[in-house]
DNA sequence: GTTTATAATGAGAACCATTCTCATGTCAAC
DNA sequence: GTTGACATGAGAATGGTTCTCATTATAAAC
């Protein structure tokens, strides 16, 4: 559950943080920016909403809804829906379709910080890529080579499919 | 339901079929490759296997469920849904994930053409791209920039979202 | 500090796409 | 035409997600 993305290319994954030392806490930035967005929209900043942004802002990958059950436990399943409901409609996370059939949450990426998705094949864990810039440049020509007059192209989504370091 | 691809870049939409007339048979040499599949994981090809093939191979798109009951009847749901799932371990469709809560089912990219998707917010309805060699060159760069040592890559996914012709 | 209005919570029921069950139908080989 | 194996159809079961409603927490007004 610590914070590990990938950056590609590099070769050397990040360390991951010693067990039992916790993940470092959320920016408070991030969650005045949260608590506006929650307003914005007429909804109260809670204990458990707060809760649930830190769990997904510290996994560094996409949760499915029982992963995030498991690292708060104090969530009932009722109320994490739909606080993660609240939460998207709000515009603070967004849901990634991955290979099994829970859906997977994450911070949208003004929060986050803009990156793609791993999805493993035989494992089905999405973990996010952190992009480069030869990345970034080529996908960019991608959109604008894909992009025709009859469709208004609002986002990309770029995955890689394959398997991961577990499961290899 | 007419068969219709988007050629990004051009700006002119293939014209649809006139209403009245059946959109063309599928080419006979892709049936007997479905054919093929199905015997080697012992399987039929039976009619109603057939006819889900033809709806696929014409529709141009990948289809929900119930826009497949819909073009043709004479499937009951568990049937559509048992036979969708031999063909999928045959190899001869894929499944897609969009945006509602609808799977979404497409034939094989070896049977039906290498292609990506565009994904419309308001509808939701997903619709093929077929990819210019530009197009799959800057596909190619990104997919080399994104790749570290740490996972193997088997196949990549791009998809534009966005709001389609009908919806703007 | 108490009251009051409104929103959030929790347990469980309801919903619905998908899968499973089982009785029946169809096909191919002998 | 008998036999055996697979395919089909109707409906039940499954499971992720959403809804309901009674209870609790919160913020504002007094």
């Amino acid at each position: 559950m610590a914070a590990t993305r990938h950056q590609p290319g590099s070769g050397s994954a990040t360390p991951a943080a010693p067990v039992g030392i916790a993940a470092p806490p959320v920016d408070p930035a991030a969650h005045r920016e949260v608590a506006l967005r929650l307003a914005r929209t007429e909804q109260r900043y809670t204990p458990l909403r707060r809760a649930l942004v830190e769990v997904m802002a510290q996994s560094g990958r996409p949760l499915t809804m029982p992963e995030i059950l498991r690292s708060s436990p104090e969530l009932s399943q009722s109320t994490a829906y739909r606080n993660i409901a609240t939460l998207i409609e709000a515009g603070v996370v967004r849901r990634v379709s991955g290979t099994g059939d829970h859906g997977r949450f994450e911070l949208a990426e003004d929060l986050s910080g803009h990156h793609h998705h791993l999805v493993c094949l035989s494992c089905g864990k999405v973990s996010d890529i952190v992009p480069t810039p030869r990345l970034e440049r080529a996908l960019r020509e991608a959109v604008e080579a894909a992009a025709g007059s009859t469709f208004a192209v609002i986002e990309h989504r770029f995955e890689l499919i394959g398997s991961c370091t577990d499961c290899r």
